[in-house]
DNA sequence: TCATAAGCTGAACGACGTTCATGTCAACTC
DNA sequence: GAGTTGACATGAACGTCGTTCAGCTTATGA
């Protein structure tokens, strides 16, 4: 055993100290997320989460890339209807969904300063096969000529994003003030962009306000 | 002279704290404001500062309320045309400008954690005022006749609050990913949005896209 | 004139992220 | 098997943070 073991037991370390601080954030918000809880639950000391990590951005931005891979499940999983206006009802839900189960995540990634500039600048894989997720479906309905003309597909799915973005953002931080919730948000938002953006629905059988509810 | 220069004074005191406080958000950003910094700035050793405010979540509670009367002075500007389809278009410029021009006390306002929640909580009249800008316009063209059958002002007013906030927010955080500037973000959700919501022009003088460019 | 209280400070406490000299022990060489 | 090396881990420390408090100064009001 020449150093097999060795490696095993490095990553093994990482690993526990990325679960605990999952764990802290989960259950006690990213504020409790320090270098000396970490230490103490995974069983360090303090100094010893320098020999994995280069300080405790980087933890972050691990838990960050981490939850963007977690988003990416989750939106798969909710875009397998074939129908476009289905899916994107659906993937609506599952985005919003994933910000209100692990609030503190979703506010790490996607509204935390210096987050995604840094940590996704650029080369972010899971982050670019969340959004082409939705930029796909929009391409189905331009394919399939249910695109009014002159709507261009990559703008829409970047007027989606900001629209599913900030039904979960501004739920997380004013729910206060958004008695409805983030469903009937959506619902109205989306029955609302897409009614401006579809053709009209020749059979009649798809009134406005059937994208999300069914 | 009784007790006013005493009680002037007192209040000249926390203005000038809080002004210092304002300068140092925005030349430096909302982490750099420390009780020391500020202390130091206002000519007070740092526990000086407690005779004045509670503590430091308290000046930045100040903070983010005089930045929400802020707003309210430019979107009340902003809402001067008669009609409520430009009027929208000039409030989501204005709200976006805001986000741009000031973004650490957009921030502090609209993305920290508990912020809304506490200090807006109930009881924030500029706030309030704010949001009555949005749905007084929505409710304009319901008035006037110019909404779809079935379309609510007030679920309108949450959507468009919805579209601005989603467009300054990933902005501010993920400018990496949004190429476009804000007014072209803005003009597309806010194109595909009334598309949907009003009634077709009758006249046909105001095609689709008309809304916040000239 | 003098007691009172307002205004302010220096020093301190505990917690934070981070660094470094030191120790220890398993793994490799001979 | 003995000796060497390097990985792994630590305790103590530095400088920062927000916050508190005993004590000092100074202006106010009787």
């Amino acid at each position: 055993m020449p150093s097999a073991p060795r490696a095993r037991r490095k990553e093994d370390a990482r690993a526990r100290i990325l679960d605990e601080a999952r764990r802290i954030v989960l259950e006690h918000g990213f504020e409790a997320l320090t270098m000396r809880r970490i230490a103490e639950a995974a069983g360090y000391s303090p100094a010893a989460l320098y020999l994995h990590f280069a300080n405790r951005d980087a933890i972050a931005r691990e838990l960050g890339e981490s939850g963007m891979r977690s988003l990416l499940v989750a939106l798969t999983q909710a875009a397998a209807d074939p129908d476009p206006v289905a899916r994107l009802g659906a993937l609506a839900l599952a985005y919003v969904a994933f910000a209100r189960s692990d609030p503190e995540t979703y506010r790490l990634i996607f509204m935390e300063p210096g987050f995604a500039a840094s940590a996704l600048g650029g080369k972010d894989e899971a982050g670019a096969a969340a959004f082409q997720l939705l930029a796909g479906s929009f391409e189905d309905l331009h394919r399939a000529g249910r695109l009014r003309p002159g709507q261009d597909p990559a703008a829409l799915a970047l007027t989606f994003w900001i629209l599913v973005h900030g039904t979960a953002s501004l739920k997380l931080t004013c729910s206060a003030f958004l008695s409805p919730s983030e469903e009937d948000l959506l619902a109205a938002a989306l029955d609302a962009l897409l009614n401006g953006v579809l053709e009209p629905d020749p059979t009649g059988q798809n009134p406005p306000g059937r994208s999300i509810r069914r």
